[in-house]
DNA sequence: TTAGTGATATCC
DNA sequence: GATATCACTAAA
């Protein structure tokens, strides 16, 4: 079981996304008990040229974690009660991250940091560092669909346009959804 | 369809 | 200091 590494992050939100999709979301407890999550959907925000990005207009204190190197962990509460988890990709200075969207037991972005007690407090810690949060590459393999972001009105309709969320396919055939469940385990 | 909830940014 | 806005969810 691997652990995604720098040199994975590093590259462009967009690889990323794309390729964190199907991956492992590991949390480890103040208890030191462990969850596993597979993603099955992430967004891709793409630096202050993205106007859906939250650092389209520049550095606040809140985007500072933006600008961090690859492997940052940026945490933010999103309509005063859904924490939301992303991973800063790319070039340090580069304000770019990928959002987390879903896994496939917990779907949507507010409801899988519920399900794994991710808050505020993992903001800006790394998620290299194998402590608290970290993602695994168990060999696991899925096509991977994109389409446009969610909950964007605010940005321009170019970037609203864009196919910058990757979504793990979903199965057409119940002998396809056998064969899924099965490499699930 | 809409209420709920609070941090952040932006405007006085 | 006040206000508007939100990368959402559950209930109706």
């Amino acid at each position: 079981m691997a652990m995604l590494s720098y040199e994975f992050f590093r590259r462009p939100c967009l690889e990323v996304a794309h390729d964190l999709v199907g991956k492992l979301l590991v949390r480890r407890l103040p208890d030191g008990t462990l969850q596993r999550l597979r993603i099955s959907e992430t967004e891709a925000y793409c630096g202050e040229e993205d106007t859906a990005c939250h650092a389209h207009k520049g550095r606040t204190k809140r985007t500072e974690v933006l600008y961090a190197d690859a492997g940052t962990i940026y945490v933010y509460l999103c309509y005063g009660i859904h924490w939301l988890l992303n991973i800063v990709t790319g070039e340090e200075e580069q304000p770019q991250a990928v959002l987390i969207r879903a896994c496939v037991e917990a779907p949507g972005p507010g409801r899988l940091t519920k399900a794994l007690s991710i808050t505020g407090d993992l903001n800006r810690k790394s998620i290299l560092a194998q402590e608290q949060l970290w993602v695994e590459d168990d060999g696991f393999q899925c096509d991977v669909v994109t389409d446009k972001r969610v909950g964007i009105g605010y940005a321009s309709q170019e970037d609203q346009d864009r196919l910058w969320r990757f979504i793990m396919n979903q199965m057409k055939t119940p002998v396809e959804s056998m064969i899924f469940l099965t490499k699930l385990i």
